[in-house]
DNA sequence: TATCTAATTAGATATTTATTAAATTAAATA
DNA sequence: TATTTAATTTAATAAATATCTAATTAGATA
């Protein structure tokens, strides 16, 4: 029954330490051992939460050698434009009260360092966070709710860079736009919830 | 800090008899013996609750001679737009309860109009509601989790109706369904924040 | 093989919390 | 004033859970 899962949902947020743990998270992936060291908790505790984390989706795990790497799951973050999400990505280890310019500067920094003066991407950053700022920069220059075709978003595009493709499959990816049948569109939802995230 | 509301705000929600009391109330404000009544529990188990509902402002009260009646706090309706308070207006618009019927008789009767009786559709509903109605019938039939491949979702709606691409499309309109790289994943909150499936 | 490292499991403890019965409070009314 | 009704508080209990230490597992490497 859906309650339940509204209810395990709930718990897995339910714990600061669980909290603290994506907001590390939030950052880039991270194994065990760091986690706990950054939370003063011992692995056994982080193995705990992970579990709980990993129930409900929260997060993913990759495993290189016998280090194993978690992650936000993709999921959270698009899906959770929330008081939740945005302590997550705000908060951090900074003072609290100055999050919000923080965060416009963060966003602006990002900006500045992977776009030239003229616009155009340098490169797409790895990190999610950084990543996610730049894919939105690009696509909010797109006329909300009009279609484009398959040759009018790779023009688009290359604006900005010249690897079209890379590009238009991370839009698709991380959801800022959908395509049917060669035509794409804006994802409605982005014109706030992306912001909501972000800023 | 702010940690803690988080934290305080998720534990509110992250019991079975307090979503309960909210769905409840969503239908309307109700008194504490009949929340006890409802949902099978003593007034001192309401008072409880409701103490931690009224610490999260999650819930109003009145009092009107010495009864007090509680309701849903009006903040909590416009600012969490998240899938927790959909579910809990959803199941209340359509007349959903949980120990209530109803609700599965109007799907019943959509799912008998739109359906022939080896399972194909006849046509797609224009009406929002129906017409979920109708992709949630087919899109539970699905692996949840499972990843498919754009064909593999052709011919599996082939199986309900030629127009594959119509419908495929509305999954993904509706969210029903993600698509990444060209494969296709149910929406993970699909699970719980959508109507609970037939079956 | 033996050893090292990261993660997990098992067991123990302390804390939180959901629930109830019984006593108490607060307000209305006969 | 005495009675009734709804809600709360109190005290007790049971269940869940967060955390630790110690032991164990799983992989990689010397």
């Amino acid at each position: 029954m859906q309650l339940d899962k509204i209810v395990s949902y709930h718990k897995a947020l339910a714990d600061p330490t669980r909290i603290k743990m994506l907001i590390l998270l939030a950052d880039g992936e991270l194994n065990g051992q760091v986690l706990a060291e950054k939370l003063s908790v011992t692995p056994a505790t982080i193995t705990h939460h992970a579990a709980k984390l990993r129930e409900t989706s929260l997060i993913n795990e990759r495993r290189d050698k016998n280090t194993i790497y978690f992650s936000l799951n993709d999921y959270f973050i698009k899906n959770n434009a929330n008081a939740t999400v945005q302590l997550i990505y705000r908060s951090v280890k900074e003072g609290e009260n100055m999050m919000d310019e923080k965060h416009i500067l963060v966003k602006q920094s990002v900006i500045r360092n992977f776009f030239t003066t003229d616009g155009k991407l340098k490169s797409l950053p790895s990190q999610l966070k950084k990543k996610l700022i730049v894919l939105e920069n690009i696509v909010a220059k797109l006329e909300y709710g009009r279609k484009y075709s398959e040759k009018e978003i790779n023009d688009f595009i290359k604006q900005f860079h010249d690897d079209f493709a890379t590009i238009r499959r991370e839009f698709i990816m991380h959801q800022f736009m959908f395509r049917e049948n060669e035509i794409y569109v804006m994802n409605p939802q982005e014109m706030w919830a992306r912001w909501e995230t972000l800023s």
